[in-house]
DNA sequence: CCCTGACAGTCAATCGATTGCCGCTCGATC
DNA sequence: GATCGAGCGGCAATCGATTGACTGTCAGGG
């Protein structure tokens, strides 16, 4: 501290209790009031409490640096997600934290920018800090999870990667319930907005959308969108005009948003030109008009069920195989029979 | 570690270099090691040349744990908002970790689900962890902010507390234009849908609405919100069309498009009938018909430089005075004059 | 009466990096 | 040629908590 002195430039702050002060304090010696507030049980019951009670005393807090050197654990988990603005990851941060929280562990948390660069290097920097990583949604490739990983546990979420534990959506149910509704109602000629090339989640939709058109009969082409964004979507407007389809999954519900939007400055009708079905359901999804329809995730859930999985690796209880959660088909106004 | 020996549950991770091993890999102390990657120019500049070279080799990343012992830094700042699912903090978030990562720092982050007492145990966690704590539109009494910032630096982002620095919005250029609009299209009598108690920023804008209502004779009169929600803003709507005014400021977007949701399913023509006013912009705030319109804060701004501006407080240059940015009227569909 | 072992508490090493102080070397100065 | 000081690098203490090994005590069993 190189203060000028006579000039403190704020309040001074007090320094924090330690153990030593504890131990002064009760006339015990450190390592006693270290078993005292961690291994309960292991001394004296009325020593146990004379130390508890000079802890709450003296207010001490415990200093996670001091204790992450010797055990290596620093009682903090990392989530990386690709797109911080994106809505879609609300309630899986939120999911998250909740759990880790309860489990007495602190959410540190960052944002790539969709860039796989950055993510990386986030990665890099966080993993110094954090007894697990989680990344969502990531752009990495194999090779460089993979690394970060031998390193420190490293837990998926909507993403797979060999011998990587995970946990992702069956993007299935909803796909399934979704096109069986349009077929029903007359649609035969169907396109996927898709998204970015490195998302696995993308290569999920299409590959299952495409499978299951094949399977129905229905004709399927893929147009590319420039960006996973608003913008994106209305970017692609002339080209999923061009394609002459009756209706169009977007990869994610900003695209959906933006396509829908676009539309309606163009003066297409929604749904009955084209019925437009969203991934994700954000928050926003439902009002604009039409409401878009879209094809939700149970965010919340993902987000919890991968801190509770990555902790279990942490204390080696590994879970083993991957989580799989179900997603659901919601529909709103942006679906309609093809206009004749 | 106690793994069952035989069967280790995940592959092993090699343990990290540190300066120690640097050091035995160049034949020179720790000490020549920690000074060849800190200060620069200190060493023979082959020296340090060498120990670069071997950390860049040995893969070398500091330990933070152990730095922050000696020196209690941590290179870490922490940011509580009250309630993450509002999509007002997106940018903010991502404005505050852009800066701060610039800087070489991390951001840890919470949020406190709108209550007081989350939020306290929260900063109080978050504090032993983190250099500076930011606090987003905080719930908190001033007292316990007081109480907080004697342990570490505290900066207050959208509210205001005696003795503890700030970035806030200046409220007044937006409802001043808004309000004015208003006023010329014809509108005489106004309500504003309140929000939390606890939010500062509901009281600043209630209370400039007021005196501006008054100063140019128009009348007004506050309805209160159950909470800053979608849900919350629907569930005022009786209250709101009762209290007989054809605009309506909403404490924030949220509530907003509740209560134009709410005004549409129940047939209440908006803008026609009732001119509906938010605060935030927030995503989405664009997307319904009508869309809304909305006083602009500048979030990412506002999250950048209140980074700053603690990281200045931390190493003693401190910016002294608070700093206030301007807000905007984002005029869209949802405004218009009033029916006969 | 001695031994065993459970129990309570202490000692001291350790985690990784930082930093004040010291010592050596060498060239310049008087 | 002795002295001084700058330059370079090492020594060792320190931050706060953890933990294996150890000591001393006391009760109960053989």
């Amino acid at each position: 501290m190189d203060q000028p002195d006579g000039a403190a430039p704020a309040q001074d702050r007090k320094a924090p209790a330690t153990i030593y002060d504890i131990a002064r304090h009760t006339g015990v010696s450190p390592s006693t009031v270290s078993r005292a507030l961690n291994k309960p049980g292991r001394l004296n019951p009325e020593t146990e409490r004379r130390i508890r009670e000079a802890a709450k005393e003296l207010g001490y807090r415990i200093n996670p640096m001091a204790r992450a050197l010797p055990t290596g654990k620093t009682g903090t988990l990392g989530l990386i997600v690709s797109d911080i603005t994106n809505p879609v990851y609300f309630d899986l941060v939120r999911g998250a934290e909740r759990v880790a929280s309860e489990a007495g562990f602190t959410l540190v948390f960052a944002d790539s920018q969709e860039s796989s660069e950055l993510e990386h290097t986030t990665a890099e920097r966080l993993q110094s800090y954090v007894d697990g990583l989680l990344l969502v949604a990531s752009r990495l490739d194999d090779r460089r999870i993979q690394e970060l990983s031998s390193v420190k546990p490293v837990m998926m979420v909507n993403r797979e990667v060999p011998g990587i534990p995970a946990v992702v959506p069956d993007v299935r149910p909803g796909i399934t319930d979704a096109l069986g509704r349009l077929r029903r109602l007359g649609h035969r000629r169907i396109a996927y907005l898709s998204g970015p090339q490195l998302s696995w989640l993308n290569g999920q939709r299409w590959q299952t959308l495409f499978e299951l058109a094949v399977e129905w009969d229905m004709s399927i082409v893929e147009v590319k969108s420039t960006a996973p964004t608003r913008e994106g979507g209305a970017e692609a407007f002339q080209r999923v005009k061009a394609a002459g389809v009756s209706a169009v999954f977007a990869y994610n519900d900003l695209v959906a948003l933006g396509l829908l939007r676009e539309c309606r400055e163009h003066g297409i009708d929604v749904p009955g030109r084209l019925s437009i079905i969203g991934f994700d359901d954000i928050f926003g999804a439902d009002l604009p008009t039409p409401a878009l329809s879209s094809i939700k995730l149970p965010l919340a859930e993902i987000g919890g069920k991968a801190v509770r999985r990555l902790l279990a690796e942490l204390d080696g209880t590994q879970g083993g195989t991957e989580i799989v959660l179900q997603t659901e088909f919601i529909s709103r106004e942006s679906v309609a029979e093809p206009q004749a």
